[in-house]
Parts: structure tokens; sequence; C-alpha cells
DNA sequence: TTCTTATTTCGTAAATTTACGAAACAAAAG
DNA sequence: CTTTTGTTTCGTAAATTTACGAAATAAGAA
């Protein structure tokens, strides 16, 4: 696809790319896991029991959300400490509430 | 990934299958697109003048988006009018505002 | 210093996605 | 019948995603 960027809005860009971080069950599932022990703990270590998948790729997925900018890693050694980042996930929110309100 | 389904809820498949579809740009514009010229035409060949795109490429992003069940085309030879499948719009909308509204 | 621990990065393989143009299709028009 | 029209399907190639285990990393503990 040429010139991809000029045929697509600033909101499109965004929704196609929030969406393509919730487009996988296990990143939907570390969000959920994050929002529900908000309070609490939230190492990648916690996580892991209850996945089907290499703790190499739980951390892939990790930086897969990390990089669309709706977690955020609190480094705390050796543990990591993930939390969502609210910021981009009240963008996020906003962006695919009104996409979904037309 | 082994077992893959038993692994996640209802709702966190569905949600990853619904972003799945909003995660290209092409397929978030033909949204819009649809959602604003509901009232009028809404043929591919409508879309593809203001696509970078092939038509064939346009037809498999409409592919995608009839396979997620967000939109549905009336045919009406030689021309296929397409639309909103509000049914399953409403159950993405509905299902993405709770997972956001956490 | 060496060990342990939680996690990430690397190397790689398999699967999926995105894209294109050519060919196929289905139905109305001539 | 053949032609035209809008669209999809096919064959294929390139790019991206998902996955794994091994190795690397970083920092406290021994």
């Amino acid at each position: 696809m040429r010139k991809k960027k000029e045929y697509f809005t600033e909101n499109q860009r965004k929704i196609s790319m929030y969406s393509k971080a919730l487009s996988n069950p296990v990143r939907v599932f570390i969000l959920d896991f994050l929002l529900k022990n908000a309070s609490t703990c939230c190492y990648s270590g916690d996580m892991i029991e209850e996945l089907p998948i290499a703790r190499s790729t739980l951390s892939e997925h990790l930086s897969e959300l990390k990089r669309a900018g709706l977690i955020q890693g609190e480094i705390n050694p050796p543990y990591i400490k993930y939390c969502i980042n609210r910021e981009n996930w009240e963008e996020a929110k906003r962006l695919l509430s009104n996409f979904f309100k037309q």
C-alpha cells in the first residue's frame, strides 16, 4: 500500500493501533488481569501461572501492550510491576466509545 | 499455544475477535464510511475511490469484516450494497464499553 | 565473588496477514 | 449468444505475528 498515512485520519490510525493491541486473547487476558489486580501485585510471574504460554512469549505480549501505550512497567528488581497506563487507556476508551457511538 | 480455548473467557475471545477486525486502518475507514453513508449507497466501488489499495484488497478487507460479523452485504447485481450489521455492532460496542469501564 | 531469581532478548520456525494483478463469476444489456 | 460491469477468488509474494527454548541481563543474597 502506497502513501498509507495520508489516507487515514489520526483517529482512524489510533483506533487501529489500540485495537491491534487488543486483537489477541492473551493480551486481553493480561489487561483484564491488571485491571482486576490493580491494587496488588501484577508481576509477569503471577500471570504466567494462568496462561498456557512460555514466559518469553508472555514477555513479548507485555512489550506489545507497552508499545501501544496501554500498560507500563515499574521496575522493582528482580520484579517488574505492571499496571495500566491510565492516560492512554482513557484515550483508547474515548476513541472507541465515539467510534461505536456513530 | 496448547489448548488455547479453555484459558480464555467467551468475552475475552470476542473482544479479541472484534478488535482484530478493527486492527487495520483500511477496515476502520470502511466502517467509518458505512456509518457516515448509511442512508445512501455503500458499494465497494464508492469506497475504492478514496483508498490507495487494489479492488481485490478492498474485497478481502470487506470479507474480513463480514467474517467478524460487523458488516453484511446485500446483493443487488452487479452491485453489492454493504452496511453495518447492527446486532453484532451493538455486541462489540457493549463488550468493549464494559471492558474499558473497568 | 559467585549464586539465585525474575524477566527480557535472541535466534529461529511456523502461521497469519496484507497486498497485487489476473482470472473467474454472475447478471443485465446489447 | 456475446459483451459489459462490479465484484470476488486465486495464485503468489512479502511482511508481520506468534511461539518456543536458550542465552543474556540485572540486582540482591550468600
